[in-house]
RNA sequence: GCCGGGGUAGGGUAGCGGUUAUCCUGUAGCCCUGUGGAGGCUACGAUCCGAGUUCGAUUCUCGGUCCCGGCCCCA
């Protein structure tokens, strides 16, 4: 019976894995040197935690289950929810700003398609207890150092929803988020057909479908035009100054307004060529969910990257790890093995597993691309040496393991 | 949940009603029991699943499933 594996999942070969945890490990680095922490939460959670956080609604796109204890629970579809949730068991008295970060799956029950898997991998920041623009603008300027450290070129799109939101603080709670949803979505004909159907005022709706077209160098003041001298418009200038000071280049767009009611100002996206149409590689913001998980009034600003998307597009190609190939007669095994033993304390080694025959081993080491294949026969055990022969140029010599070790650089 | 395009050895493919199901590559071994990459030889290995049409289906029809892309959704 051959089982096949659950659709939407992957399985990573020998090659794909290498690539990816090379590319985890840098962004690792990047991230740890911004002064985060790594953390890890539960592959699975309760239910209640993200239909509390984005509604009933989700149920549908979550792989829930019933635990034998009866208990509703979900493999993790994100993890910023479980990130506060962490936060709110754990940690309340830490000093702030906390900087976390995490590597980890996620799952969602959805339809796969291009850059879209049901198990997937998320890299993500979450920094807990500033409500400052400084904030704000660390973690974009982070998120983009990250990107540039894998070599994707992606087109940052900034938006302060606290604009927005004063230019439609008129109307209802519940007709601001829906406003927001259709803004989010770019349905620009839905929009208009929804202001016509709560009857909005003519000069709000005029106002609004010019602000969210504001993109580019001008918009700032364009803006101004439309709301006065509003407090948010300062903080968004300022958070413009200081990503130019971090050296991040951006694209102003109200337009952006990432559709969930918890985001407080500012809102973030990455777009990445290359990936079809699921070509956002990141998104994130300032948002307010603490409270909603029973902790205090506690703003925090983070993003998500989809690793998956970004190993689509990114070329970087993890180090050779040079490998010696051990080749021995059948005489020789022992000390072969005795050799391999030492020599795996400073680099990867092969032995012959097979029983093959001397040639065959040779031509075994050219075939994995080892650089170099470690001859132990009769004449070197009698020599207590061993012979160390460059695949690419075939020299040989013959060579203690201490200089071996020595030669290969260890 | 919906729409489109696809499933032939491990990978890449040809055949499009009757073939020992093609070729390349791969893997194992031999030619060649202390020197690899080339060549030759041998072996291994496939029609996604199920129904229907037919004397006969890899080929045609339907259903399922999986893959690819898109819609919806995107926390």
């Amino acid at each position: 019976m051959k089982i096949s594996r659950p659709r939407g999942t992957r399985d990573f070969l020998p090659e794909d894995t290498r690539r990816r945890r090379n590319v985890e490990n840098i962004l690792r680095k990047v991230v740890r040197n911004w002064g985060f922490s790594e953390i890890i939460t539960p592959t699975f959670e309760a239910l209640e935690l993200f239909t509390l956080k984005s509604g009933d609604g989700i149920i549908g796109e979550l792989y829930n289950f019933t635990d034998k204890g009866n208990r509703a629970m979900t493999l993790r579809p994100e993890l910023t929810a479980p990130v506060m949730r962490m936060y709110v068991n754990e940690m309340q008295a830490n000093q702030r700003p906390l900087k976390l970060f995490y590597f980890e799956n996620c799952f969602r029950y959805e339809r796969p398609q291009k850059g879209r898997f049901r198990e997937f991998w998320q890299f993500g920041v979450e920094l807990i207890g500033s409500n400052k623009i400084d904030a704000d603008a660390e973690v974009i300027a982070l998120a983009s150092e990250m990107l540039k450290a894998v070599g994707i070129k992606g087109s940052l799109h900034v938006n302060h929803l606290g604009i927005i939101r004063h230019l439609l603080s008129v109307l209802k709670t519940e007709q601001q988020s829906r406003i927001m949803r259709l803004v989010d979505k770019k349905d620009d004909t839905g929009l208009v057909d929804y202001l016509e159907e709560i009857d909005a005022p003519g000069h709000l709706r005029l106002e609004l479908m010019e602000l969210i077209s504001l993109t580019g160098s001008e918009a700032i003041e364009k803006a101004r035009q439309l709301t006065g001298d509003i407090p948010e418009l300062e903080e968004y200038q300022e958070l413009l100054t200081l990503l130019e000071a971090y050296g991040v280049d951006y694209i102003i767009d109200f337009g952006i307004a990432r559709g969930l009611d918890y985001y407080t100002g500012m809102v973030f996206e990455i777009y990445a060529e290359g990936l079809g149409a699921q070509n956002q590689v990141c998104g994130g913001g300032s948002y307010q969910l603490i409270k909603l998980f029973g902790g205090g009034d506690v703003a925090s600003t983070g993003f998500g990257l989809g690793f998956d998307r970004i190993m689509e597009i990114c070329d970087i190609e993890p180090d050779d790890d040079k490998p010696v190939v051990i080749i021995a007669m059948d005489s020789t095994r022992i000390e072969a093995v005795e050799t391999a033993t030492k020599l795996r304390f400073h680099m990867p080694v092969y032995l012959d597993l097979m029983k093959r025959s001397f040639k065959a081993q040779l031509s075994y080491a050219d075939h994995i691309g080892a650089h170099y294949a470690l001859i132990i026969g009769e004449s070197e055990v009698e020599a207590g040496k061993v012979t160390l022969k460059n695949m690419d140029s075939g020299k040989q010599e013959l060579l203690t393991i201490e200089e071996v070790i020595q030669k290969m650089n260890c």
